[in-house]
DNA sequence: ACTAATTTCATACTAAAGTATGAGCCTTAA
DNA sequence: TTAAGGCTCATACTTTAGTATGAAATTAGT
């Protein structure tokens, strides 16, 4: 707070000040008219300037730390479009046979999808499969 | 990069007819020089700030969502510290054995902390523990 | 059309997870 | 000190999860 007072107070200042030089004619006497009136000018939108760019608000925009999905570390580890759809429900926190109904196939071929998965993600069971995939970046 | 050039072409073009407006005296005779140069000095100061606020670079700070733990709704839900550390092991991929040895206690003490924990979570699978304390904010 | 990969399913098994119950120990607050 | 809550552990049991193997049906690319 108060440093905005004291730059406040020495702008103002430095206003007064440009306005006695420009009265007193401590510009060279030959000078026109319009080269005063530019000269205030570029000093004025130099000092605006200043001030637009210093007493701006900071926008701190919130981004979620776009985790976009690594296609290519997909594809590299051969993970297929149906051990991707039981990735999620994992991920998701179903049970072998919910994923199945959802599926619409077997316990059993689900089971089978989640071991291949094991293997390719070089894990031992289907939660450290979920924090892997985060790591890996080929789930959410 | 259009948008820019446009945005300086008009700009230019303002204060070229502020000039011209400053020359032809279209201000009021009487008007004191300190005056005219007053005007000129706000009106070149409004433009300053403009330019300084439009063409500043943008910041956008990436900010992770802050996903801060709702330390309230873990009172609420009634659990302890030792089902915090549970819990976050599980999060982690542990199996029940993994987590009794890095807590140095039996398989059997784990299973009794998961299961009031997935009471707590109202869970069925430690899968869906998970998703849920993430929903809930009360692991990262 | 043929091959390779994917998807599906089964059977049989082992391992891990989860439930239920009871109980001893420790600390803290009334 | 007594009650309460939390941590520990055990035993016995049921349910999921995961492994291994083989095989048929489907799909996609050469």
């Amino acid at each position: 707070m108060f440093k905005v007072i004291l730059r406040f107070g020495l702008l103002i200042a430095a206003l007064l000040i440009l306005f006695q030089l420009s009265k007193m004619s401590l510009f060279i006497p030959e000078m026109s008219q319009d080269l005063t009136i530019g000269l205030v000018g570029a000093a004025f939108i130099g000092l605006g300037v200043y001030l637009g760019l210093k007493f701006r608000k900071v926008e701190i925009i919130e981004v979620s730390p776009s985790i976009e999905i690594d296609h290519d570390r997909i594809q590299s580890l051969g993970l297929t479009e149906r051990e991707m759809e039981v990735l999620h429900h994992i991920a998701e926190g179903c049970s072998n046979v919910e994923i199945g109904e959802k599926l619409f196939v077997s316990e059993n071929t689900i089971k089978t999808h989640v071991s291949n998965l094991f293997v390719k993600l070089d894990v031992k069971r289907r939660t450290q499969a979920v924090t892997r995939a985060k790591e890996l970046r080929i789930i959410a």
